[in-house]
DNA sequence: ATATGATATGTCATTTTTGACATAGAGTCA
DNA sequence: TGACTCTATGTCAAAAATGACATATCATAT
């Protein structure tokens, strides 16, 4: 694992791997958060181009601004489920989604 | 949304729009829980092909036995973090998470 | 300057997801 | 037959994620 990527992820609040187990699942772990940070900067990119404020995202998916400010934010206390079911509200299909990953 | 497919999604125990929200969002949840089974499908099939038990890939991620059998089963009560988690310590990479999707 | 609208950040009780466990089915082999 | 391996399914306490709320920050317009 690059040290570089991995402290950047660390001073978002992320938990890469604490030290001791710095190895082996390391590299899917790190995988799986900058997936998630990558939908995240596509989410907000996404509700921008829709002329959304967080609120009014939040409504449509009857969560509440806080937790949207947050999944753009990129913070970690937000499941891959609420990222993907925001892009969906947005109007965001299967392929666009894979787009975001590819 | 197709009557046919809403049927066989609550078939499995999904709750989908239940009758009353019958417009709008369901769209969305649908599309939700089908890129899930898909993602469950293709679970079961990397599992295979790499020749590991469910406990074996679930030691991998410090997971037990019954969570892989759920999620290869689709079972409703799988996130999908659990679910790309899964598939990312069987080695998939994005662009293979990328293809299931489209 | 200050009011207004959008976004960020922290906290917390409630809800959802989790791993663990028990146990049941289903297949194979001696 | 029974022993063994793998998978399915149900339950539940513990852990994680959630929406709601308060409040802060930051523009930008008046």
């Amino acid at each position: 694992m690059k040290s570089l990527k991995k402290r950047s992820l660390e001073s978002k609040g992320w938990k890469v791997g604490s030290a001791r187990e710095f190895l082996n699942l390391s590299d899917e772990e790190v995988a799986y958060v900058e997936l998630k940070l990558a939908l995240s900067k596509n989410l907000q990119e996404y509700r921008r181009e829709k002329k959304l404020t967080q609120e009014e995202l939040a409504r449509r998916l009857k969560s509440s601004q806080s937790r949207i400010a947050k999944m753009e934010a990129g913070d970690p206390s937000v499941s891959l489920d609420l990222l993907v079911r925001s892009l969906l509200a947005l109007g965001a299909s299967r392929k666009h989604l894979a787009q975001m990953l590819s």
